[in-house]
DNA sequence: CAATAACTTGCGTGTCACGCACTATTTGCG
DNA sequence: CGCAAATAGTGCGTGACACGCAAGTTATTG
C-alpha cells in the first residue's frame, strides 16, 4: 500500500467533494450559491482553510468526483485485452469506467445541467482526455493528431450520452446509451 | 439593421471582451491574476459595474469573443451548399469559421493553454455544440444521439486542431491542420 | 410628445481565494 | 530508536470580486 499520507490525503479528498456533492444536490440547481464554504467544510470534517488547499472554487470541489473519475480513462483502456480492435476496446473500456457502479442520477443531473457548474463538469470530463490519448497512443502505435481527436471525440460522445441518459424520455441503462453514442463515433 | 440598444449592447460586449483579452494576454498566462476587473472596465470604457452587467468573471469576459465565434458553428454549417456530403460540409464549414481571419496565435495560446481558464475555454468552445448539432440535425434529418455526438465530435476536434497549431513544432495553416484533424473523426 | 422599457452607474455587502506563520503528524536517516 | 526534514492542517488577515438595489440616463413605442 502507498503512503500512509497519500491515503489520507485521499481520504480527505473524497470526504470534500463528497460533501460538496450532496450539499449541492440537497440545495438543488437553483440554489448552488446557498452551498457556502463554511457548510462544504464542516460537512467534510476539514477546516475552512484546508478545504481551500484541496480546491480552489466550489465548483471544482462539485466536480471533483467526476473529475477522478475520468482520469481513469487511460487504465480502463489499458484494462482490455491487447487483441481487441480498437473501436470495441474503448466501447467497452467506458462502459467499464462509467457504469461501474451506475452513476447516482441526481449527482450527475446537478454536474451536467447546473449552468454555472457547465464550465468546471466541461473540465472535469476533459481532463479524461490526455491520459486516454496516452492509451490509445501505446495501443496503436500511432502518434500525433489521431490518438488526441480520438481521444477528444470519445470524451465528448462520453458527455453526451451522459446528457441523454438524464432525460426522463429513455430511460435505458447507461451502458447501452454509451454504446450507442461511441457507435456514432465509430461511424 | 436591427435595434440602436442591440448594436450598442454588441459593441459594448465585444470592447469588453477584446479589452479583457488584450490585457491578460499582455500579462501572459502567468499574470493571470493582475489583469483586475478595474482594468477591464476602463480599457472597455465602462464601469466596472457595466462589465459586471455582461459577465460574471474574468474568464468568461476573456473567452467571450471565442464563445461568440463557436456559437456561430450552425450558421456556418447552413451556409455550406445543400448538396454537399456532410463530412465534408462540417469540415470547409468549420475552415472557413476558424480560418477567417486567421486567428491570433497570442490571443488562442492565452485561451487555450492557461490552467485557470481552461473550464471557460472548454466552455467557449462546447457553446458551438447545440446550434451545430440543431444544423446537423436539419441537415440530415436524422435526430436524437447521432447529430449531438457528431457535433460534439467536431468541436472536439476543432479544440484539438486548435492545439496542435499552437505546438511551434508544425506551422502548417491553420485549415490544413482542421482538416487533418477531422479527418481523424469522420474515421 | 408622453409613457415605458432598457441600459449604465455608484454604493454597500457578503463571500471568497489565498499568502503567511504556526503547529502537529509522518517519514526517513544516522 | 530518536532526531531532523518534509508534509499536512489550521487561524488570521487582506484584497478582490459578484451582485442586489436604487437612481439617473438614453432609446423605443404608440
Amino acid at each position: 500500500m502507498t503512503d500512509l499520507r497519500a491515503r489520507n490525503r485521499q481520504a480527505t479528498r473524497e470526504a470534500i467533494t463528497t460533501a460538496a456533492l450532496r450539499l449541492a444536490v440537497e440545495q438543488g440547481p437553483g440554489g448552488l450559491a446557498l452551498v457556502r464554504v463554511n457548510d462544504i467544510a464542516s460537512a467534510a470534517g476539514v477546516s475552512p482553510r484546508t478545504y481551500n488547499n484541496y480546491f480552489s472554487s466550489r465548483e471544482e470541489a462539485i466536480c471533483g468526483g467526476q473529475a477522478d473519475q475520468s482520469r481513469r480513462a487511460g487504465d480502463a483502456l489499458r484494462a482490455r485485452p491487447a487483441g481487441e480492435p480498437l473501436d470495441v476496446a474503448l466501447t467497452e473500456a467506458m462502459v467499464d469506467l462509467f457504469t461501474d457502479p451506475e452513476p447516482d442520477r441526481a449527482g450527475l443531473r446537478m454536474i451536467m445541467l447546473t449552468p454555472e457548474l457547465e464550465g468546471e463538469a466541461l473540465r472535469a470530463f476533459t481532463v479524461g482526455e490526455t491520459p486516454l490519448a496516452e492509451a490509445i497512443a501505446e495501443r496503436t502505435g500511432e502518434s500525433g493528431l489521431r490518438p488526441e481527436v480520438t481521444a477528444a471525440a470519445v470524451v465528448a460522445a462520453i458527455r453526451v450520452a451522459g446528457r441523454h441518459w438524464l432525460t426522463p424520455a429513455a430511460n435505458r441503462p447507461f451502458a447501452d446509451v454509451i454504446r450507442r453514442a461511441l457507435e456514432c463515433v465509430f461511424t
